[in-house]
DNA sequence: GATAGGATATATCATTGTGATATATATCAG
DNA sequence: CTGATATATATCACAATGATATATCCTATC
């Protein structure tokens, strides 16, 4: 068997608060979450077809003169149970693959100038994304005390704040290091 | 398209310093680089096959009575300027999927004390790599600065180290706070 | 001395996940 | 009017994962 199958969990969690269409499910995962999970059509349709089969969700659909037919889904009881049982348990462990690190491993091969310059694109990245966490921490002022459940969307933020605090400080101190290398030997 | 193979890539990395076998590349993704990288039979011995046969890599078969043959491969010309071409792009964005993050962000729907487990669990799993980190680290001492090679496998190391400090300093401040907020209402 | 487990080595399978494209209409901006 | 974007589902090739099959040798344990 291959992994476990994670978008069927995370399709099922967004059919929480009321029906969706494989559609919708695909603009919740680009924005809402999108910050640490994707989904892309190639697996949602499929797997929501599956999960109406397993009888872990039903579907209606809505016809709208001019548009394509509108599958909805909602969530059963059963379907509720799989994924609260899934949500109660631990995380599975982080597949691990860095391309970034991966070059930076192999660097011996490069010049410093090369190596500085991969390095800056990455900071660039980040910084890029500490920006979005920033508007979208804005947002969130004043909301989360009145509105409980915001409460845990507003922690995967202060998560991702924090790392990409770290990776910042990481990319001055290592870019610092190369470029008082760069004027002397190597 | 599906996006572009990256194992391609960390195999004709890994033969940079000398041939090596299909099960020799993966112990070393298994050892040196299981940080921030990994890779699987299933996907190792069909590329080779493939660089093979784009003459990225030669092989040499290598008979050792009692055990399987060994296919040796060596880098090309061709397979060593590929390599080179793509170490000296910037890395593509991370794939964002992060399956604690999910879960956190449903967790409106658990108990705080479900919520408090996942993250302990967490922790735990992030102090065990902070220990394995800080043995390499060990292992690391002095030959830095005589093996210019190394320094970037070091540089791989301390960004793992900057982000793990971050996560655990993560953990700390929110377990602290679901805590407390666990002794009153909700 | 038997025997269980791990190392050596390649091969292959089902399944998960990614990104692109096909189809077809409506709407909105320039 | 024309090109871009939104709505909505479907499907394909490919990348990547984890498990299992095959077969032999070596080492530690009972």
């Amino acid at each position: 068997m291959a992994r476990e199958n994670k978008t069927k969990y995370a399709l099922l969690g967004m059919l929480l608060h009321g029906p969706l269409s494989g559609y919708d499910m695909k603009k919740f995962s680009d924005s809402s979450i999108s910050h640490f999970w994707s989904e892309n059509y190639g697996h949602i349709y499929p797997i929501l077809k599956r999960l109406e089969k397993d009888a872990l969700v039903t579907s209606d659909v809505v016809q709208t003169p001019g548009k394509p037919n509108r599958y909805l889904y909602t969530l059963t009881d059963k379907g509720r149970e799989v994924f609260m049982e899934w949500l109660k348990k631990p995380a599975d462990a982080e597949i691990r693959r860095n391309e970034f690190l991966l070059k930076l491993f192999f660097s011996g091969a490069l010049t410093v100038q090369d190596v500085i310059r991969i390095i800056e694109h990455e900071k660039v990245r980040n910084e890029k994304t500490r920006k979005i966490y920033n508007q979208i921490g804005q947002e969130y002022i004043g909301k989360i005390n009145k509105e409980g459940a915001k409460k845990y969307a507003y922690l995967t933020l202060s998560y991702g704040n924090k790392l990409s605090s770290a990776r910042a400080q990481w990319f001055e101190e290592v870019l610092e290091e190369l470029k008082g290398r760069n004027d002397g030997s190597n």
